[in-house]
DNA sequence: TTCCCGTTGGTATA
DNA sequence: TATACCAACGGGAA
């Protein structure tokens, strides 16, 4: 009988995909072998509570609205369908337990400080419902727990160290998407369902987007459809794929020089393991190619890189406590953090990035590394946290332990640490886009400024301002600081919080470390300088 | 303790 | 286009 069938779920959470998805392909699996047995509802939760936990864009809710209605699509081609529902998991799934009669729950790990305490809690209640659980890590191409294993306990905290260590270890089976379901296996409605047919629909847009005047040009639709497609057009062409080194692609070309397979990556919607075989396919063909750190392979491990360092960190995206970060007495000015997350900054090359970001949702990683540097440690010296949290809202591939990562490289608080070397916001843009097409595009009301003063508008007289229909002040901003100047302040600044955490850090007393050395004291310095031994002291643990 | 190295700086000089 | 220099960091190996 029907009713005695009892319920296989599959949670998908990040992992919005069916290729490569172990945790998917067990309950599949489970369902085939027993088809008189099981019902199978793959679920998605619509999880108010991490809005609490995340700032997500209009843009980024589209993206997964699409991811969603992808999955929906793949799913129902394995004759099954994707349950959405709606509510804080520690809410429903004692429901659903009951109500669907569950037997098996698998779902993908997360390193998330905010997912681990859900799973956490979920896999309490599973427990007291007598529901077994099953967890896969397919997410990353390996599992950070290991990583940290072989490594001692720690997390590499450099790139070569990382290297040596997963070099080491097994590459993890890919798997093809499971094999369909046979008929009979698809649950019958539930009561929710009966009379109420859309009550695990999809939700549409216009559930999602609060404000729907901040979406942009939908230039990269979510799905693993979508993933799939772009990953073969990006390795179609093998020369490019083999030669591929980061640092000389271009931050600012019209359109990507890279892959942008980052927010699929993100998602989940494709497996970062199958991107690593098909890389390795046509590496293989290729003995001359390009390595880690600069290859695509390297781009690959260096989400590895962070999502490792984040997995043993609960506060990886703050300062404070933050056992790799180093402390600095960032400046508040809601000002000019408004400027630049806005493209205000009266910088046009800086403003061109901010403004891409908030259309298009994505930006390249070294236009990543222009305004985040201009926003820190380079010249506005507003903490990284903040530029964290825009990032948060606007990137579409945003990902917690890889944003608040490369937050930290960038303001040199971790991981990198020649703070010396700042990026010019005139000069790193010209190196690949001499005539400021570039800028031209995405900020139009300088489109008629000529190559010679496009980057730096300030030098052009007003007269000419005025012939080129924007004047500085009216219909562009004037900068917001001069970098010639500031940026060196910012070095000395930066120089007096290493002296400062390495004095902590070394055990220096507090009363003979001079605060004073090259800066007046602020009470926020001598909490950063606290808050170092705290951390000092849990690192040395 | 010393020395080398580090995904992707800027500038001047040849 | 390549190289030296700027002023100088931390991690990690020796």
């Amino acid at each position: 009988m029907a009713a005695e069938r009892r319920t296989l779920i599959h949670w998908f959470r990040k992992g919005l995909r069916v290729h490569d998805n172990p945790a998917l392909t067990q309950i599949f699996n489970k369902a085939r072998a027993s088809p008189d047995k099981f019902s199978v509802r793959p679920i998605f939760v619509l999880d108010p509570g991490i809005l609490d936990w995340m700032q997500v864009g209009a843009n980024r809710w589209r993206f997964l609205q699409q991811s969603l209605l992808d999955l929906d699509k793949n799913l129902k081609e394995l004759n099954s369908r994707l349950y959405i529902v709606r509510g804080k998991p520690v809410d429903i799934f004692p429901n659903l337990f009951d109500r669907w009669n569950v037997e098996l729950l698998t779902f993908e790990t997360d390193i998330e400080p905010y997912a681990m305490k859900r799973d956490k809690a979920v896999q309490d209640i599973a427990a007291a419902h007598g529901v077994k659980v099953d967890t896969h890590c397919s997410h990353t191409i390996y599992n950070p727990e290991i990583v940290v294993a072989k490594n001692f306990g720690r997390a590499p905290i450099t790139y070569q160290k990382f290297l040596s260590v997963v070099e080491k270890l097994k590459l993890p089976k890919v798997l093809d998407k499971p094999q369909r379901l046979p008929n009979g296996v698809q649950p019958i409605a539930d009561e929710l369902e009966v009379g109420q047919s859309d009550v695990y629909e999809c939700p549409t847009l216009d559930q999602l987007v609060k404000r729907p005047q901040e979406l942009g040009i939908n230039k990269f639709p979510g799905g693993e459809r979508e993933a799939l497609r772009r990953l073969d057009t990006s390795l179609s062409d093998e020369h490019w794929v083999a030669s591929f080194e980061k640092p000389n692609t271009a931050p600012n070309s019209l359109e990507p020089s890279t892959t942008v397979l980052s927010p699929y990556l993100k998602f989940g919607c494709l497996s970062a393991r199958l991107v690593h075989q098909r890389l390795q396919e046509i590496l293989k063909r290729h003995p001359k190619h390009s390595k880690p750190p600069v290859s695509l392979v390297g781009q690959l491990l260096w989400r590895e890189f962070y999502y490792t360092a984040a997995s043993v960190e609960p506060n990886f995206d703050r300062m404070l406590g933050n056992v790799y970060c180093l402390q600095i007495p960032w400046q508040e000015r809601p000002d000019h953090l408004d400027a630049w997350a806005h493209g205000r900054t009266g910088y046009p090359f800086i403003d061109a990035i901010m403004r891409q970001l908030r259309q298009e949702g994505w930006i390249h990683h070294l236009a990543r590394h222009a305004v985040a540097c201009f926003l820190t440690r380079g010249d506005l010296w507003i903490s990284w946290e903040e530029g964290q949290r825009v990032f948060e809202q606007l990137l579409l591939d945003q990902d917690w332990a890889l944003n608040a990562g490369n937050w930290m490289w960038l303001s040199a608080s971790a991981f990198f640490h020649q703070y010396f070397r700042v990026y010019s916001p005139v000069a790193f843009g010209k190196k690949t886009d001499r005539t400021g097409a570039y800028i031209r595009k995405y900020v139009p009301e300088l489109a008629k400024y000529p190559a010679g003063c496009i980057y730096e508008p300030w030098k052009a007289t007003l007269a000419d301002q005025r012939e080129f229909g924007c004047v500085l002040g009216i219909d562009y901003p004037h900068r917001i600081v001069n970098h010639d100047i500031v940026h060196k302040e910012n070095i000395k600044r930066m120089s007096a919080a290493y002296k400062i955490n390495r004095e902590v850090r070394t055990g220096k007393q507090e009363d003979e470390i001079d605060y004073d050395s090259s800066m007046s004291l602020t009470t926020n310095k001598r909490n950063a300088s606290f808050e170092t031994k705290r951390s000092t002291a849990k690192r040395k643990r």
